[in-house]
DNA sequence: CTTACATTTGGTTATTTAGCCAAATGAGCA
DNA sequence: TGCTCATTTGGCTAAATAACCAAATGTAAG
């Protein structure tokens, strides 16, 4: 792998990494449905309001959302909406380890409760 | 947002992290060729075997990719085509910061120039 | 120009991650 | 059975990340 080869998919890894954290894949999926103020994302996150603000500053770096600045706000929105198109194949994937821990126990794993198995293991009753 | 909520929201972002590493990205391309034994894998990558193999257990864990063992070897394959899909929109995304690093450094962005400028700031002759 | 408000920045600490080395496992072969 | 090869696991250290708090910045209003 050349020197150039390598730094693209550190690049793209970067990208990835900055989609990689709960909260700001959350923040990403409501600035897709409007720009938000900071103030806004922060009453629904409950979390410190500088962590909030950090959180937005690496989506912003790694150029997957906007900001702009009216007033004593600051506006973000999301820049590149195909990263929308994530989610569904993410889903995909929990679905199918959910089927495949459920197989694994001995279940018939059925529409939601699949997704449960994954995500709360021992949670199923 | 709800315990519930969270919870695919944490399970989502540990499928997106597993990705985020330029040699798993890299290893990820290459298992949606085909197969490959983790010593293949190995040759290309520079790394320790064991550096190469803890790899391939987050993407495994992830969900990502699939493992049968055969004789001596364990041979591992893509096990969820869509992340490919990805690869696209974050390719976008580079080129567009690398015009914006351009226009913010008064540059003309032609082609090829334009990742680089991402990828390498600083070495654009 | 002082105050209040919205947000960012800097500092600190705890946790997670990545890498290497050495040791353990497990399958096939002599 | 004992050896060798392919891979995984455990232990360790260095580096990166996330969170909080406190202090700094910048803007608008009084």
């Amino acid at each position: 792998m050349t020197d150039r080869e390598k730094a693209q998919y550190e690049a793209k890894a970067r990208v990835l990494k900055a989609l990689a954290h709960p909260t700001r894949l959350w923040m990403v999926e409501r600035l897709a449905e409007r720009e938000h103020c900071v103030c806004e994302l922060f009453e629904a996150v409950d979390a410190d309001f500088s962590t909030v603000s950090k959180h937005l500053s690496v989506l912003r770096q790694a150029g997957i959302v906007d900001v702009e600045k009216r007033g004593k706000q600051m506006f973000y929105r999301l820049k590149v909406p195909c990263v929308l198109q994530f989610m569904g194949c993410i889903e995909a994937v929990l679905l199918d380890n959910a089927e495949v821990q459920c197989r694994a126990a001995g279940l018939t794993p059925v529409g939601d409760i699949a997704l449960q198995a994954r995500l709360n293991p021992g949670e199923i009753s």
